[in-house]
Formats: C-alpha cells, sequence, structure tokens
DNA sequence: TACCATCTGTGCGCTACCGTACATAATTTG
DNA sequence: CAAATTATGTACGGTAGCGCACAGATGGTA
C-alpha cells in the first residue's frame, strides 16, 4: 500500500541507543503479517521475536471446547515472543493478527545474544513485559466486571491507540472471539454506540466518530491499562531506571 | 507455632547454587505476615521483594468501585515484588495475606544488584515471571468462561497446592472477594461441594476431603496453570535457559 | 450463662448474557 | 445478473449471577 516501514516506527525499537540499532538492525527482517496470520500458535517453538510497525496483534488463549479469547492487544508500542527471553521455548498461547501490517522480526539466537549483554534491549523488554502483565490483569478484571458494552469501547480504544488512522477493520464475529462474548452480543452493543454517534459500522469496518465519548463510556480499564504503559514506555528518564550500578550504561531510554 | 522456616522452603530460594545463595543469604530477613497484612499497596513505594515458605499472598485488584479480584496466588514457588525488577518503582496492585506464615524478605537494592550481576537470580525471576503470566491470563480466560463453582474449586486447588496440610482457613465472604463474587455465590457453590462430599466447610475453615474430585469438578484453568508452572519451575533440567553464550554459567538450576 | 459479633444459609425479583433460530442486507462469485 | 457467501440485525426462552433482605448457626466474651 504505502511506503515500506521503518523500523523506528517502533517504539521498542526507536527507543534503543544507536549503537544498539547499529547492532540489531542488519539483523531485522521486515515482514507482511496479513490478516488473520498466525505469528505463535500454543505449543509450537517460537522462532522470532516480533516488532509491529503498523500492524496490531492480539495474544490469545485457546480453550479446550474451542473457544478463544484475547488476552492482551500489541502493536508498534511494544513486541510479540517474551516468552522467548522469559525462559520458555514453546508459546503458551497464540497471536493473531488482528490489523495487517507489517512486523520487523529478529531470530531467536539473536534476541538471547543480545539479552546477555545485558543492556538495554533486556530493560526495555523488561519493562515492556511490566506493561504486558498490566494489561493481561485488566482484562482478566474487566471480564469479571464490566458489560460488554464496556467492554467493546475498551477493545475499540486499545486497538484505535495502535493505528494511526481512526477506523478499524474487523468483523462483529471477529470482536466476539476476542472479547469471548457472542457475535449477537457485540452487534447490540455496536448499534448502541452507533445511536449514540460514537461510531458507525459496516461489514467490518469500524469507524470511530466520537472517541472522547467513547472513552467516558469505557470502563475504568482502557485508562488504567493506556496510563500505565504510556508512564513505562515513553516517560521512562523520569523513572529509575533497575540498573544503579556501573555494570550498565545509564543512558536514559529517549523519547522516539 | 512450629518451628523457625528455613529459606530453603522457598522453592527459587532452593533452586539457587551454593554461591549465590552464600551471597543473598545474609541479607534475608525472615518476617511473619499475618492473615491480611498488605506487603504492597497500590500505588505506593516497593521496599523489598519476599519469598514466602509457607505463607500465601495473593496480588489483586482495587477497582473504582471498592470491588476487588485476584490476579494471582503466590506461595512458596515464588516470590512477590516482581515489578521491582521489571523496571518500576511502586506497586500496581496490592498484595494481601492470604494464608498467615513466614517469608524472607530481600531488600530492593541488593535485588538489583544481584540482578544485574545478570546471573541464576535474573534467570529464575524472570521464569518466575512467565509463570505468573500464564496464571493472570488463565484468570482472565476463566473469569470469563467459567461458573463460580468451578472457579472455587480452582481457587481451593490453587491455594492447596501452596501448603503442607489439607485444611485452609478463609471465611466465604473473603473468597467472594478474591474471586471477585458475591459471597452468597460463594456459599451455594460450597454447599454443593459439601454434598459431594468433596470438602467441609465450616466458620473459616475448609478442609479438603476428597482431592481428585475436586480436581475432577474444576475447570481446566487449574491444571493449565499447574502443569506450566511445574515445567518452569522444576523440571529446568530438560529445558534449555535462555543463556546459550558462555557469558552465564551454565549451571542448571537443580530441584530441591 | 447470656449476649453479641461473625459466619453461613435462604428466598426473591431483576438483569445481562447465552443458545438457538431465523431474517435481512451487502458483497463476491459464477 | 443470478446465486452464493458473508455480515449484520432481531427475537425469544433459559439461566447464572446480582442486589437485597433477613434468618439461623456458631463461637467468643462479658
Amino acid at each position: 500500500m504505502s511506503a515500506k516501514p521503518h523500523p523506528q516506527q517502533n517504539h521498542l525499537l526507536a527507543a534503543l541507543s544507536p549503537d544498539v540499532q547499529g547492532r540489531l538492525f542488519p539483523y531485522l527482517e521486515l515482514v507482511h503479517l496479513p490478516l488473520r496470520a498466525l505469528l505463535y500458535e500454543s505449543g509450537h517453538p517460537m522462532r522470532h521475536v516480533y516488532f509491529p510497525t503498523d500492524s496490531i496483534v492480539s495474544m490469545q488463549y485457546l480453550m479446550e471446547n474451542g473457544a478463544s479469547t484475547a488476552i492482551s492487544v500489541v502493536g508498534n508500542e511494544g513486541l510479540l515472543g517474551i516468552t522467548l527471553f522469559m525462559g520458555g521455548e514453546s508459546a503458551l498461547n497464540r497471536s493473531l493478527v488482528q490489523s495487517a501490517g507489517y512486523a520487523y522480526r529478529l531470530p531467536r539466537a539473536r534476541v538471547k545474544e543480545e539479552f546477555n549483554r545485558h543492556g538495554q534491549l533486556l530493560l526495555l523488554m523488561l519493562r515492556y513485559t511490566q506493561a504486558l502483565i498490566t494489561q493481561i490483569s485488566q482484562t482478566a478484571v474487566c471480564n469479571r466486571h464490566h458489560s460488554i458494552d464496556q467492554q467493546l469501547c475498551r477493545w475499540l480504544l486499545l486497538s484505535m491507540d495502535r493505528l494511526s488512522h481512526n477506523h478499524l477493520t474487523m468483523t462483529q464475529e471477529f470482536i466476539s472471539n476476542m472479547l469471548g462474548v457472542r457475535r449477537e452480543g457485540v452487534t447490540e452493543a455496536a448499534i448502541k454506540l452507533q445511536k449514540l454517534g460514537v461510531i458507525s459500522y459496516s461489514r467490518g469496518l469500524v469507524k470511530v466518530l466520537d472517541r472522547p465519548k467513547l472513552e467516558t463510556l469505557s470502563c475504568e480499564c482502557y485508562s488504567v491499562v493506556k496510563k500505565e504503559t504510556d508512564i513505562l514506555l515513553h516517560y521512562l528518564p523520569q523513572r529509575q531506571v533497575i540498573a544503579n550500578t556501573d555494570s550498565i550504561s545509564t543512558a536514559t531510554l529517549g523519547t522516539p
């Protein structure tokens, strides 16, 4: 469609210092991620870590009875494959492309090598893992306490934040799989939002017309995750990085 | 009550090699954790990492309206305070003692120093973090798809696994707060289990009478988490540790 | 022993969501 | 352009869990 994406479009890659970038970028491989592609399948070995530039990937759990639920959403603010550096070799849940686009990927061995240097990439990845844990936790809370209406708002907002435009391409059926609810439930929630003039929805194309209102209609879960993610990944200089000995360079991770 | 607990009762501490233990153990401080004590409160700074020996602590999220939901359960298989080494300084959710007992704790600075050596403790902590993520994810799934009956079973099993006896001390009110459901819902579920002869329950004392049956009544969520946790934390030698360069000693983390 | 706080059990109307079935609309395909 | 496919809308009975109100039961304590 448009120009070839640049690695720096991924916030984590962009936050690395020039020398680390110089070391890693030659090994980055640009891959196109078509809608509904699977980056990882539960139980299968993981060969790469993915850094989305303009794609969105969701991690989802597949239950024994075939039902699925999205555990988290990952876009250009993050990466996929944390299991690899947390000490696992195979995927625990599957990762499915929710919005087509591109990602850069790095082979497992390269990630580990860089990881073992105990440098910026390690810190960044851990920090992102923290943000991810927050998101997963909040999903758990949301699943317990909030209505489908609210969860749809949360989902739309989380997805929108990871795109540069105000529309999403996903059917109600697809969203229902992500939220782990009935498709009809999504239909009803979507109708309400349309009647309120917040979105328009037609055959898989959601346009957000009134984002502020969408935020007020969402539960607290969206803003909690958003705030924490922003703090962890953008305002790094204000926060004490874990390294406080000279075994790690004290370079802070600059905002892109 | 009984003898003073030993650090080795915590599986993570026990898995460290003698030299790492020699370096860390002098800084361990034994603390008693009375029922309902708070190790961390949301938003407050975190000063220590805790390694439970015979206590159980649950991480829980407190919602704006005051309702709460447990996100995970931690006992002697794990540790509390992962946020500290993931790059945060203050707690995101609170950690509440669910079963009184003891824990060893290590000051923040000491953890970070050890962490920066990039040795065993780092690997262990990451591995545990992975197990924790699995547990949190599964909580999200369970909250969406399973009945209170099933969730009560899951909760009892998760708690039992972290104790050396077959009874738990917690009121139905307390469990309802953990599961994020009505107390009456827990009462009804508990009655069913009693009628089936699986547990006895009286004024805050749950005795598990038929554990195998309890497992069959639970949803898949329990066994998924259990299995994954066991793999990650016990059968380490079979698995490739992340370190595959010589910057890390290749010592595997022996089973205790 | 009598009282009181705490814990557990029960009942009832209400609502959100589910399962199912089917209807209509928009797009693709032959 | 007709037919098939896909996406969305609607309807309806069933039910799990909720909020609320209150009734026993149990165990500590004055």
